[in-house]
DNA sequence: ATTGAATGCCGAACACTGTTCGTTCAACAT
DNA sequence: ATGTTGAACGAACAGTGTTCGGCATTCAAT
């Protein structure tokens, strides 16, 4: 059974009231849980407690703990792209280059503050659950993605990006549809790319691959971003903007 | 205690032989398990009915199941570092761009072809598994790294090989003491970056982000290494060096 | 206000997990 | 032949996710 029962009338009722409650409230213990103590540590019983109830009293709320995780995955990338979202929009009214920008760095920005979540929504991190088709992780990828291509468009449309050299033919049929925006092969597959690139660092820096005592990643990732900027042409993003953008996705 | 005793007589022991059998027989299990029924179905008991044996008495050959998991990370990352290396190998005396590019095939094949064993070594993906100090993680990424850093080297000493324009410093001191080879920080930068993509389209592919409807995963990819290559300056690579790449990393 | 149904909650139980302990048996070195 | 070492096992322990039957509370309708 889904989470809420169709909701037409305006006030809730006291038992949908605390039913809600209780539901975010296991939610927030078990992401606590999460990004305290590893995934390792969620466990269901391990929740019941924490909220002070029986093991067998959760499943009131959520059928089985691949539900939960389900509810957490669509929480975590609701979260990432609102960061991103957040970022951006801390820039409004500025030029694209600087909105972009900040786009990206809200990307790291985000993953940093919540490893575990990050590796939860990008990394297939659950063991046994698999994403239901159209689920969660496919929506986290067209969310997240959706502010990028958008930006990008802008910058298509008024010629200040400029895509990569043509390369192979790549449908965009379905995102020229669901975006009523027109996507050329070579623009998507730009898009794509810079994804790739972005969330490279990103899951290299979360998951421990880039040690420390060589690199910086902070510092490492602005920098490709700087050179990933410069490869579209776009001019240098000001000054205040990294660290405005990386402010405004930690906000959360 | 380590896995093998200090080995200067050259005649193993019966006992050393049939010790060696079984070890590599419960790793071999444990990597079925793995890649075939997820990372959820290793399970200590569950390996111990495949071989035949009683739960307790796999605590002869493995220290636990964190043991055991480390032995397989080593084994993985060693399997994707020989796969890089193989497929570089089949292009020999063929010239650097060809190499080079034989190599970030082979990444993504190796990654393709082992989901399991990718995901083992580079998506954190054990419950507690705390990764040791200098610990197979972490080698993990020197060793893969090597292969494209010494092809790098070469093609910067020679000129063939531009690096990107300069940006922040990165000390490279580790490096060079360990490669006995002089790096600058914007070469090193470079490699990361590259790394940063290379990585990132696979492991995007690989955790099923890239929903295939959109795009083929394995054609975009060798578009984004085209770009690649062509922004570092180096020539087309032959149009036989994917496929030959690839075949010879499969070949493992 | 008193029913009747629905809902939330719990204790007990089941099958499973990783791990430990004491014992037994076979292989090895002396 | 003897003593030592190594390997294998059964039993047990604490922990896990999940199911089920019964009890209490809340709600809706009479």
């Amino acid at each position: 059974m889904p989470s809420v029962t169709s909701n037409d009338a305006p006030r809730p009722t006291r038992r949908e009231r605390l039913r809600a409650e209780l539901t975010t409230e296991i939610k927030a213990v078990a992401r606590r849980q999460l990004e305290q103590d590893g995934p390792g540590a969620v466990s269901w019983r391990g929740i019941a407690r924490d909220v002070g109830m029986s093991p067998a009293s959760l499943y009131t709320y959520f059928e089985s703990l691949d539900d939960l995780y389900t509810h957490l995955i669509a929480d975590s990338f609701r979260s990432h792209a609102a960061a991103l979202q957040r970022a951006v929009n801390s820039m409004e009214g500025r030029p694209l280059a600087d909105r972009l920008f900040a786009a990206k760095i809200a990307y790291r920005e985000w993953a940093v503050r919540h490893p575990g979540e990050f590796r939860l929504v990008y990394n297939n991190l659950l063991p046994d659950y698999e994403a239901p088709e159209d689920g969660p992780t496919t929506a986290a990828t067209i969310a997240v993605g959706e502010v990028f291509l958008l930006l990008l468009h802008e910058g298509w449309r008024s010629g200040e990006v400029q895509p990569a050299p043509s390369g192979p033919r790549v449908d965009t049929k379905r995102l020229t549809d669901a975006y009523d925006i027109e996507i050329s092969s070579d623009e998507f597959r730009t898009a794509i790319g810079a994804w790739g690139m972005i969330h490279g660092l990103t899951s290299l820096e979360v998951n421990h691959h880039l040690s420390e005592e060589w690199v910086d990643a902070a510092t490492l990732y602005l920098a490709e971003m700087r050179t990933l900027h410069r490869s579209w042409g776009l001019p240098e993003p000001g000054d205040d903007v990294a660290d405005s953008a990386a402010a405004a996705a930690a906000a959360g």
